[in-house]
DNA sequence: GATTATGCTTTTGTATACAAGAAATGCAAC
DNA sequence: GTTGCATTTCTTGTATACAAAAGCATAATC
């Protein structure tokens, strides 16, 4: 019924979906949907749907959805299905207080450890992240600015720290899809820029300085402000518009 | 085959598994278990074999085991099947590490936002935890030790942290199993009380002050000490000893 | 006209059958 | 007695069938 049956391709250059078992790439490709933003907070994912789409069975697509609920970007409804995630204004401050944790031993730690090698690959995606904002692919970009931050936790070489900031990063992602007010320009790629060469100095005080202004930054281009009863009945039906066929978007 | 199929009832007093949905009781049977560490690290973990055990389909296994890999305490190997963690020396330091940073955010948290309720939780804990180990029921006595940090991870208000603090703790009692010198008394109650004190009398700096010396003391009790050719084949073969019949231990 | 009942449709929950991959065993050769 | 290979057995990976629950629409009643 559907005209997607290939062998499935896995998605983007972020080697992480190496292994390549099915339910890896399509974890993956939802995954980067999100972080991307081409899904919507609220959006409904029918297994039978994404089942047809990946060209997997109901099995395959369950388990990338366990999966990606348990990081908290999936809401998994007990008979209910699951939907994208639309974090309330008291979560996305929740989370904005575990990333500030966490983006500060990140960023100590990743003064200690990172490599060579890891700091430039950190400025190769900081250049293929401004790429894509120049060439217009506002999608990508945002994507790349959140690897980023996952990079830069691999750096730090602290397991558990780099599977809680995928969890993060993500969550942050859907709260900036949410609550961003107007389209400024996103992450700066040039903070991205300063908080390496700091790495690179080994600077760890104005490392964190510089990473702690980050995240004020993120957090200022949102409206998380007190006034969210009509915030929240906006977010709630912002994305009616982008509904697709069978993916709608509902709450 | 097996005299277990009963109905399945919810294991512990520790509400969690309210909902009663097959797979969350038998992911809290042996998340409890390893917190219990009747489950040494190691331990093959057969999808078929703890089918009979639950009276339930391997589907529901699937979903328990999977959870629990999320959270570290479980290793999924692809087609080679699931088994009880078994940190490394390095891996260990580094949970010791997100730990320390966790705990001591959670602490802070706790002192602003924890309401008299939850403070007079946290003490019947640490009375029962106190009978448990007055009375020789070690196992117990080191979940509830574990689930302590938990309620108060609850008491902080941020659901992020909370689920990162399971994921911890968990994998602490894994260390624990692992890595104990000698069997000194366990985690000391008496510092539990002290900190619930701190915490009631709204003394953030004290707080962190306890907490911080708490988690001294439980590594102190750890051979993670450089030493580790001999004490990682020791590790890998200590629970040789226990094996049982279908779940036996392997590596 | 609004509201509740009731059957129908769709979607999720669980078990199971079958396929594919790994480990174990036995056999043969050195 | 040990090493290497082939076959067998057991375990996991995936799809699918069936059951159960929720949503939806129609109809009946107040």
């Amino acid at each position: 019924m559907n005209e997607q049956l290939q062998p499935l391709k896995k998605p983007t250059r972020s080697g992480k979906a190496r292994t390549g078992t099915q339910d890896d790439i399509v974890y993956a490709h939802i995954f980067d949907a999100i972080l991307e933003q081409r899904l919507a907070p609220g959006t409904k994912l029918s297994e039978e749907a994404l089942g047809e789409i990946f060209g997997v069975s109901r099995t395959i697509i369950r388990r990338a959805l366990s999966r990606l609920a348990h990081e908290g970007v999936v809401l998994l409804r007990p008979n209910r299905g699951a939907v994208v995630a639309s974090p309330s204004v008291d979560e996305a401050r929740q989370i904005f207080f575990a990333r500030r944790m966490v983006e500060r031993a990140i960023t100590e730690l990743a003064v200690q450890h990172a490599s060579a090698e890891q700091l430039s690959e950190l400025r190769q995606m900081v250049t293929d992240e401004q790429d894509c904002f120049a060439r217009g692919d506002r999608g990508a970009g945002i994507r790349l600015s959140g690897e980023f931050h996952l990079k830069l936790a691999e750096a730090a070489k602290n397991a558990p720290l780099v599977s809680f900031q995928r969890s993060l990063v993500s969550q942050t992602s859907l709260i900036i899809a949410q609550y961003e007010s107007g389209n400024r320009s996103h992450c700066s790629f040039d903070e991205h820029n300063e908080l390496i060469d700091a790495i690179a100095a080994r600077d760890s005080e104005k490392a964190v300085r510089l990473m702690m202004h980050h995240m004020d930054h993120i957090d200022s281009k949102l409206n998380l402000d007190e006034d969210s009863a009509s915030d929240d009945l906006h977010a709630v039906f912002s994305h009616l518009a982008l509904a697709k066929k069978k993916l709608r978007t509902v709450r």
